[in-house]
DNA sequence: GTCTATATTATGATAGAC
DNA sequence: GTCTATCATAATATAGAC
């Protein structure tokens, strides 16, 4: 019943076509995406349904069934485009600061950023909150890639000397995305509201490293 | 429309009667909700309705409204019984314990292993998973009263010279919200079915304990 | 406090004309 | 690729008999 994501695995996968009708129906798709994440926004991760999309597109609800075979594979393009968005914000704030910690530092706020400003998309990565949702394995992926930008990162830091040689480890990893989810997961359910960097939690986000220094004491 | 919770307060506040028509009652609405938290637990947490409860209760579905005023009544009276559990889990684990940083170990434990064994409940206690569903007032009253638990720890620790004075603080006890729950939801969406002390996330919450002693080391 | 009957509304999804 | 028409299902909730 779950057929995949033929239309998000098409956007995803596939080159930019030249081809204008192709282009037509990638934008189409887009769009899509975007109001069910406007719906999400307003009204909940649960309250996504493909009337309410239709109705918003100005569509008859069957004409979106030329773009995606269901509402899972709705569900499934969002975290697909969430997860990739989501790791290419982390890769550029990697690469726009200086390896190590500073890298890390940058990573942690832009993640927080992200989250916060996608906080519906974010919960769809980080919990499971729709019945008979599951990520297909290729919308797992950049997770994957996810997972090794923060260990290279800690490795950056254990090699300049920044964090101990134990941070170069899974525990560190998982300590880290612990602590991610943790406060983001508190600020969304407690101040969703407010924007990053304020409340009692986000704030909190930045001082992880702090943490990860005070956990792995650098030889030194 | 969302009329509050006039059952479930009743279950609550009222001291148990001896009336034997007000004990029935009462048992049948445990057991309504014993098999709301059932389908939560199988289907997940959007998946209750009405519907499904009074199938499994061997009723029909008008005859729930003589104990709950609405879907969102069940879950906010869900909300309820799940906070006042876990607080007092947090308490008894506590008072089992020396105090200080003994007593936050034991109430870290205790919380994770209710949390993990009622994941669903933890779910509607710790995010906002279900559209239109705010927890009332009253439901939020044992939240209150569990930071001050966790305040109280973190001060004893404190007086015994196990922690640094900054732990008596709101921050230190964010910290120990963000942990707690970041350890739980990653262990929850990512390896449901592992049992407490076992995968990736969980065995790391005893550690926060070693965490706090990193962030606000004792004078000695 | 339980039931039947029903109102109301909504959903996901398919068939088939254009 | 859009539509109309429709199927099939399900939900919350209320009225009123017993």
């Amino acid at each position: 019943m779950v057929s995949g994501m033929s239309a998000s695995a098409e956007a995803s996968s596939t080159p930019p076509p030249t081809d204008r009708r192709s282009r037509r129906r990638l934008e189409t798709i887009e769009e899509i995406l975007d109001i069910a994440q406007d719906i999400m926004t307003e009204d909940g991760v649960n309250a996504l349904t493909l009337s309410e999309v239709a109705r918003r597109l100005g569509v008859q609800p069957p004409s979106l069934y030329k773009y995606f075979d269901s509402l899972l594979a709705v569900y499934d393009a969002l975290f697909e485009r969430g997860q990739r968005i989501h790791y290419e914000a982390l890769q550029r704030a990697a690469q726009g600061a200086a390896p190590g910690l500073p890298a890390l530092h940058a990573m942690l706020d832009a993640s927080g950023r992200w989250c916060l400003a996608n906080s519906p998309i974010a919960q769809l990565l980080f919990s499971r909150p729709v019945p008979g949702f599951e990520p297909t394995e290729a919308s797992l992926e950049p997770s994957v890639a996810m997972v090794q930008l923060q260990r290279d990162a800690l490795a950056d830091a254990v090699e300049h000397g920044q964090l101990g040689p134990g941070a170069a480890s899974d525990e560190a990893v998982w300590f880290l995305s612990i602590f991610i989810i943790g406060s983001l997961s508190q600020a969304i359910a407690n101040e969703p509201d407010l924007p990053w960097g304020t409340g009692r939690f986000t704030p909190l986000l930045p001082r992880l490293v702090d943490l990860l220094v005070a956990l792995y004491p650098p030889a030194g």
